[in-house]
DNA sequence: CTTTTATGAATGAAGG
DNA sequence: CCTTCATTCATAAAAG
């Protein structure tokens, strides 16, 4: 399988992610806003389908799969939460803002606040919060990991692999850019 | 905006703000959700609106990357680490060697000595160790315990297709499909 | 080129 | 809080 052929980050030899406040500001909104249809979507199509329970329209895959459903009860083999979209823009979202200070009552109002949008607990955002930190924590020490004599890459006598290492330095190109979502939405003052 | 996260960086008064991997990767992800959710909401409309009673919900886990898969463009995606043969061999070793318990140190070290063999960082090495372990472990378990007058094991519950098809050849309509991440910003210097 | 497999990486949950 | 385990997802590599 080809690898993108095309380089783009050959220009210099490093290259790092710079925004400006004003780029910040302005993708910060179009996220915001874009959440916003996202659920107005979705809420939209829980109308729409409330003629007949259409299940689990869940998104994302929180499919649970219909076997042994013989009964009602369900014991599936499936037991491990999973965030929805719109859960896990909320809990990033919360996470940006309270600094990772999850106090047990503020525990209780968000898991409030997402069970409007799908099945969850007080524990799952618990933990949640206990992960991303101890993640966040973890990538920062990956991130100024200690660079090693990488003095020669051996072996490998052809088909030179471009890059094959994904965590330790930026290699991938982020881009985004203004998303107009939907038609004229781009304003957000 | 939010300048706890300790990336403080005003030097000289550039009123820039550099985006760790780790930010880059939560936006990402964050977009990619989006997209997703868009996927997914366009599908479902197109088959409330072609028939009626469709044969059931239809809720592949269509979880590519969209900012990847993204028909046309090619960014340069993640690409996952791949051990070289060396590399491959100095693990296993140490695998057998008992060295069941890497710990954080012991982890350094042999980064550091696989490093001279190939490109790797830490983290490679403590996912190769945990998921080697994992195997092992599964394999031993479907080793034992297939017979006791209890058959029917599940084995593998897997859904029907959970591939989805990339459907590449150019030939789809689509309304709307992602939040159009065409032309970037690349490098905003 | 398409499908299948092997395996690196992501992540929810449990233990200490 | 931090570490570890188990499960799942995505993709490079292999098979057809």
């Amino acid at each position: 399988m080809e690898q993108d052929e095309g380089n783009n980050n050959t220009n210099g030899g490093m290259f790092v992610k710079v925004m400006t406040d004003e780029q910040m500001e302005v993708l910060r909104k179009q996220i915001a806003i874009y959440a916003t249809i996202c659920e107005q979507l979705v809420d939209l199509h829980k109308s729409l389908t409330s003629h007949h329970d259409l299940g689990g329209v869940r998104l994302g895959n929180l499919y649970s799969d219909p076997l042994v459903t013989s009964g009602g009860h369900k014991f599936s083999g499936r037991q491990r939460w999973t965030p929805t979209p719109v859960q896990l823009q909320i809990l990033e979202r919360l996470f940006e803002q309270g600094n990772g200070t999850p106090s047990k009552q503020k525990i209780k109002e968000i898991t409030s606040e997402l069970s409007q949008h799908g099945q969850i607990s007080e524990t799952n955002v618990y933990n949640w919060f206990q992960n991303r930190r101890a993640r966040s924590k973890r990538k920062q020490q990956v991130s100024s990991a200690p660079n090693n004599g990488e003095s020669e890459v051996e072996t490998e006598v052809e088909s030179p692999k471009p890059q094959q290492n994904s965590a330790s330095t930026a290699d991938d190109n982020m881009c985004f850019q203004n998303p107009n979502v939907s038609s004229g939405i781009s304003s957000v003052d």
